[in-house]
Parts: C-alpha cells; structure tokens; sequence
DNA sequence: TTGTAGGCGTTATCAC
DNA sequence: GTGATAACGCCTACAA
C-alpha cells in the first residue's frame, strides 16, 4: 500500500486509496464524486483533498460498468459544410461543459452507409445517447432501429416529426418563404431557386417555401428555375451556370444554403455578372461563409448552435429522467446583406 | 439464462451468452474478438456466428476496465479555423476507420486556460493517447506534464522539436520563403505580411520564411509592412485596412493562413481596390476557403488531411508497440491561382 | 450519515 | 487449442 499518497509513474490511485487516505470508506467518496447527498460537509473536505493529495481521478471505465452507462454521447453528421458542423459540435461541446458527458465523434460518408448501422455503431462504441443531424435524424430505417431497441436520440433539424423523441428544429417552410418573399418586394419576378441534396429532406421544406411565396404573389414557377444542388460550394457552381446560362435568365437566385450561394456567386463573378446589380443572389444558413464572400450574402440566420445546445439539453434530460419526446422550434431572422437589390 | 438466444428489448448479450450458444468458454470468445492466436477455424466460425445470431457487440466499459485501455483517443484543437479543423477531423478518422479506437473531441478555449489541464482532461476522459495540433502541441507545459506521466501523445504542425513523441509536420519556413519568393518573382517589391496569433508559433517559422525571401531579394523589410492577426477573418480585414489605409501601400500581400487572406480580400473590395490588378493577396493553407473566394486565392496547399492521418497511424503505432519518438515532415505544394499577379 | 457485500463484462494468468 | 478463475475499479443494494 501507497502510504505516502504519491503514486507512481502511469500508477493511477483509485477509490481505495482515496478513501484510505481519507480515512473513510470507497462508498463515502463514490458519493463525493457523484455529487449524492448524505455527506457531512466536513467528510467531504477531507476527501476532497485527499483526492487532490493523490491526483485522484475515477476511472471511467469501471463507472461506466457498474453504472452501466458511458457517459459518452455520439453526434452522426453526414452534413458538407463544414462550418455547420463547426456550428454543432460548438453548440454541443458549450452544453456539455461542467457535465459528465463526454463527445464522440461518428464518422460519416453518405446517409445510405450509415443506415441501418446506426444501432450497432452506438452499441460497440458504448454511448448512452446520440444526437442526430440531418439526413440521418430523417432516415426511417435508422428513426426505426433506435426506436425499436429503446435508444436514448435527439434529432437536430428533422423535416419530420415523431413526436416520439425530442426534436429541435426550426420553420423551414416559413424561413424559405420569407426570403423569397423578400426578393419579391425587391421587384424580382424571376427568381431561381437551387435545392438542396434531394436526400436532405429540409431541402424539399425550403423548396416549399419558395413555391408558397410564389404562388402568393400569383408569379409562375418555370421549371427552368428549380436547380438541384447537393448543398456543396461546387454543386452550386454547377447550378448556377446552368441558371445563367439561359436567354431568360433569372434576375434573383436563393440557394437552399449558404455554400451553393457562394458558389453561386462564383458563377457570377466567371461571368462578368456583378451581384447585386445585375443578379441577387440569396442563401441560408448564415454560417461564417456568408460573411467572407464579396458582397456578403442575404441568408437566413439560422440558430444552429443554439440548436445544437438545445438538442443537447434535451438528451440529458432524457438520459436522466426519462422525461417525454417534445418539440422545440428556435427563430430563425432574416438577414439582409450586400447580395440583394432591386432588379437592375 | 436465456436459452434461446433472444435477447430482451435493451439488454445486452454478453460474451456468457455467446460462449454457451457457441459451446466455448469466454476466453475463447474473448481470443476470437480480440483476433488472438491459437483458435481453430472451425472453432472461430462457430463463436463468430453465435455471436452474430445474438447480436453481440463486446461492452466497451468491461473491455477498458479489465485490459486498462478504453480505445478512445483525443484530439484537443484551438485552431479557430473551422475548415482546418474539419480537415484535421477528417484525417484522423479516416486512420482510425476499421480500427477499434474511437475519436473524442476536447472542448477547447484557449490555449492558456487548457495548459497545465490537459493530462487531468485525458486522465478524466480515460484516454489513451492524444492527438495534439497547434498551438497547444507548442505549450511547453503540456508537452512537460504529459512526457512526465509517460502519457502516449503525437503532435502535429509543432514548431519546435522535441524528438520524444512522434511530430508530424510541414516545413512552414520554406513554404513562406517560397510563396514570397514567387511574389517577388512577380515583380512585386513592396510586400506587406498578416502574421499568425503570436502564440501559434507556425506563425513565427512563416515570418521568417518571408524574412528569408525578402533578404535575399535584396528587399528591405518595412515594419509598417509586417501586420500582426489572429488567424480569424476578421483580423485579416482589420491588419489589410491598417496596411491599404497607408499612403506608400503594398503592391502584394502575404497573410499566414488563408482565412485572413480571404479578410484582406474583403478589405480590398471594401476600398474599391482591385485584385489582382491594384493587389495580390497569397495565403496559406489551401483550405477550401481559398476556392470559395473569388478570384481564388494563390496559397500554400498544406496536407492537413494528410498530417492527420500521418499522425493517427503514429499515435496507433505508440500505443500498440510503444515505438520510439520520430519526426515527419510532409510536403507543401505552391498553388498558383487568381489572387496573385505582377503589379499594376 | 456512513459502511459492507456483491456484481458489472471483460481480459490476464495459468493450468490442462 | 482450450478453459477455470482471479482481477480490474466502481456503483447499487442493503445494513448499521
């Protein structure tokens, strides 16, 4: 036994040695560590120093096995934008900050990979919960499997909803009609949309936004004028040539994220044509990428680190009380920025 | 016992339950998913589908507590740059995909608040081993505690050599020296330079690659011409407004990594000022960001994905066959693109 | 307010 | 090649 409380090289004390030093027994410091009731304050003094003393930290494996949990949670995203992603884990991490919980990162090639395999990735990774980001948090087969075993999930941003678990979302219809409509009020009457990654079901909400403000206005919508894009810089290029390549082009595009209207812009800038003036271009998103273009673009700023955060909330409070599904919309603002005008 | 093999909602098979289906004691289920030697085929076939039919996946906590590893690797980043960040993520993922080690991101808010905590960190999140990238890789004191606990790390982008624990790296100084060498080959004589956060010390080794170029140029080397930023966007726009407000402005500037290139891009627009006729503009890194803004930005492609990779297969290799400390240093590709050309 | 006993599911050690 | 059995370090009961 350890008498003097240093422990040696790659050593790590243990709950034993805590309490020996402490004087107490391996269950009074458990409930230290574990924040329980029922310890005098003073017993909690001493056996918080003595862990100090010895550099005492509990080893998480064999809390995880007695506890049977891992107090690891895992976020799937199979998202191309990298600053969303950026966004998410921020918000998660902020969330996770002072608990227990700690962050897995899944990998993610294409959401058809992924499905079906969601279950067993958490299980042989050990995670208590998971936290689900578009398009995975729609994919029936993955929705289905989690269900069906009991496993604790939160899902970011789903276009539907179950009602069976949290959701946390935000009005994509209402979002996409509001720019849209915002270009309409600027005088654009054709106006082009790009959509997003057809496998991204908050693409198609948006799309629906698009048709509602249009219709509203009583304006056409050419078919001519729906690109599909796959919510990557390059696809948004793509799209946009196909746009303006057109005699008929259109004087205004909304792009369903913020990297196609860059690329979008892209596309403009290769041909000459100068945004605002000549063409408005609007995205989505209000990632960090809508700010570093030239002119920064109208979007639609969408919370999504308060997202993440919220998600986040909402699965601690499933993994510790058990409490219900819910549904929580966070606001979105439109944000007008250099990238629109009036038809020029 | 459950002698059908059927397995409740939300309990767990466990390797009992695999060995009686099997006929086989534990040891030999262990032995088949641990890929130890000394099984018969026939045998291994058997475990293999036993476990199968039971959907058995080994508990993570049971196999961390008895064989004294978790299979959970850290990476701890400050980088404020999203994009690099994915890159890095990327990297190590893809190393680690088939492996049985998984990925835990580590909160970080700056580099002074994580030094001196990130052996507790690794300790409390039961790592085993560390994947540190700029600029915590440079903390003296991290590098001081973790050696001193025998704690397996790697790091990556260093920018000095400690030879103890594997480094992976790029040669910054040469890169600088040769992307400011090709403005000056341009015809340009007035270059001005962003830097780095000082407490990134690539930063520094990126300075006096510039340093080198203009010396032997022959160019003088202008105070006014060296800026000092943050790595953030804005911090670009902020050191290129103080560098284009003067009246003896630069004919090129070289900012230290592409997300202030991108910023002195904007200020340059801000002003009217155009590139690269009135201005070049190189960066560093090659993050996509460079080919998001037009005209795309000249840069230093950096193989951060590479890097990443590079030093996951070290960190494995650490803690499979506790290999000895060595240094890579990875090769950096000029990127010639729009943002660059001979003074107007 | 505190302590004791038992077990969590695996790996390691040694025997067969 | 294979198998019994003892750790591993903690948490959950239940007692005191």
């Amino acid at each position: 036994m350890d008498v003097t409380g240093k422990i040696g090289r790659g050593v790590r004390a243990t709950i034993l040695d805590v309490a020996a030093r402490a004087g107490v027994s391996i269950k009074t410091v458990s409930r230290v560590f574990n924040a329980e009731p029922n310890v005098r304050e003073e017993t909690r003094d001493k056996v918080i120093a003595a862990a100090q003393e010895i550099d005492y930290h509990p080893n998480v494996a064999a809390r995880g096995l007695a506890g049977k949990r891992s107090f690891l949670i895992g976020m799937v995203h199979g998202n191309p934008s990298p600053y969303y992603v950026a966004d998410l884990n921020a918000g998660v991490l902020d969330r996770l900050r002072g608990e227990p919980y700690r962050l897995l990162v899944l990998p993610f090639e294409s959401a058809s990979t992924m499905s079906g395999k969601v279950l067993a990735m958490a299980r042989s990774s050990g995670l208590d919960g998971l936290i689900l980001s578009p398009p995975l948090g729609d994919d029936p087969t993955t929705i289905a499997e989690l269900t069906a075993a009991g496993f604790p999930f939160v899902r970011i941003a789903p276009a539907s909803a179950t009602w069976l678990t949290p959701e946390v979302r935000m009005d994509d219809v209402a979002a996409a009609q509001d720019i849209t409509e915002y270009l309409i009020g600027l005088g654009h009457r054709r106006i082009a949309i790009i959509r997003g990654d057809p496998s991204h079901p908050s693409g198609t909400a948006r799309l629906i936004g698009y048709r509602k403000a249009m219709r509203r206005a009583g304006l056409d919508i050419d078919p001519m004028l729906v690109e599909e894009g796959l919510y990557t810089f390059d696809s948004g290029i793509m799209a946009a040539r196909r746009l303006l390549a057109s005699r008929t082009r259109p004087s205004a595009i909304f792009a369903c994220n913020d990297d196609m209207a860059a690329g979008a812009l892209f596309a403009a800038n290769e041909m000459g044509l100068k945004v605002p003036d000549k063409l408005s271009l609007a995205g989505f998103d209000d990632t960090p990428i809508a700010s570093i273009v030239w002119p920064r673009l109208t979007t639609i700023s969408q919370p999504t680190v308060d997202m993440a955060r919220a998600a986040t909330a909402a699965l601690l409070a499933l993994l510790d009380d058990k409490k219900e599904g819910g549904r929580i919309t966070m606001p979105y603002r439109l944000v007008v920025r250099g990238s629109t005008a009036p038809p020029g």
